[in-house]
DNA sequence: AATGAAGTGGGAAAAAGTGGGAAATCTGTG
DNA sequence: CACAGATTTCCCACTTTTTCCCACTTCATT
């Protein structure tokens, strides 16, 4: 299973280690794509042949005709890559895909069960801190139920 | 899979480099014909030979109209054109078909699973930006548990 | 403090992308 | 039908980017 949190340095070649915990998880390939909110994803590959299945299965090959199905599949497929790691288990981070979160000098590397996630490092401490609260209130709320 | 984002260069010969990834996957001949949005598509000979049965096959569940059919198949049959990639991998654009994109300078060149489309730089990053917002609505919907 | 594993940085080789010249082909005209 | 001019095709060369590999640093463990 995917945990815990890393923080590591993206360089000027684009390269981020991928944390060695994750590595045998993996693979040595992988796909990523930009997540929901301010990440990206990493998917493994066989997890992402689930996910392109269904993202384009709707109707047989001539889902082009679909204005909607078309639109959403060139968004979701032409944001995704695939990337292997180098021997020392880097990852290298298409620049199309860095502009929108953007990546630059420390990332965050989130174990998130069966996927990972790449933050921005601000964008991650303040997500982190906005949920802290939050499970604060949960939890006063849950606490004087009882 | 035929997957990402490359911003490529179109030149005074309307010679465009194919991205090296798609290259192998692609083959050396490819067909490329307009798009459904501002674009064209470029197909295997293989994936446009199932396309083009299923186009022009009548009673396949298209729900066309048989003049629609007609003249939708005009379209894409009359100027669907075969390019041979030169030795080092790049494409002649004909002129007919960049016309109604209005490509030049810069083109993008997108992976969409089993196809690929060019577009001109600007509407791609406009096309993009348009799809983000429903995009991720419709992404949570698909969610990548389960 | 020594050892080993993980992370970071950078140089060199290889590959990809771009531009342009020359040969080959096509087109129109005398 | 021959020729000049234009267009297309093929190939070479330059530049930039990417990839591969090596080496240093840091951190944790013993």
């Amino acid at each position: 299973m995917l945990i815990g949190e890393y923080i590591h340095t993206i360089d000027e070649k684009n390269r981020v280690s991928m944390p060695a915990k994750f590595r045998k998880e993996l693979g040595k390939k992988i796909i990523i794509t930009p997540g929901l909110g301010q990440c990206l994803f990493i998917f493994t590959t066989a997890e992402w042949a689930k996910v392109s299945k269904k993202l384009s299965d709707s109707d047989s090959n001539l889902s082009f005709l679909k204005a909607d199905q078309r639109s959403f599949n060139r968004y979701m497929f032409g944001r995704a890559a695939e990337v292997e790691l180098d021997s020392i288990g880097r990852m290298l981070i298409p620049e199309f895909l860095q502009a929108g979160i953007r990546l630059r000098d420390k990332a965050a590397i989130i174990g998130v069960k069966d996927r990972v996630e790449i933050w921005n490092e601000k964008a991650w401490s303040e997500q982190k801190d906005k949920v802290a609260k939050e499970a604060e209130q949960l939890a006063e709320k849950l606490g004087t139920g009882s």
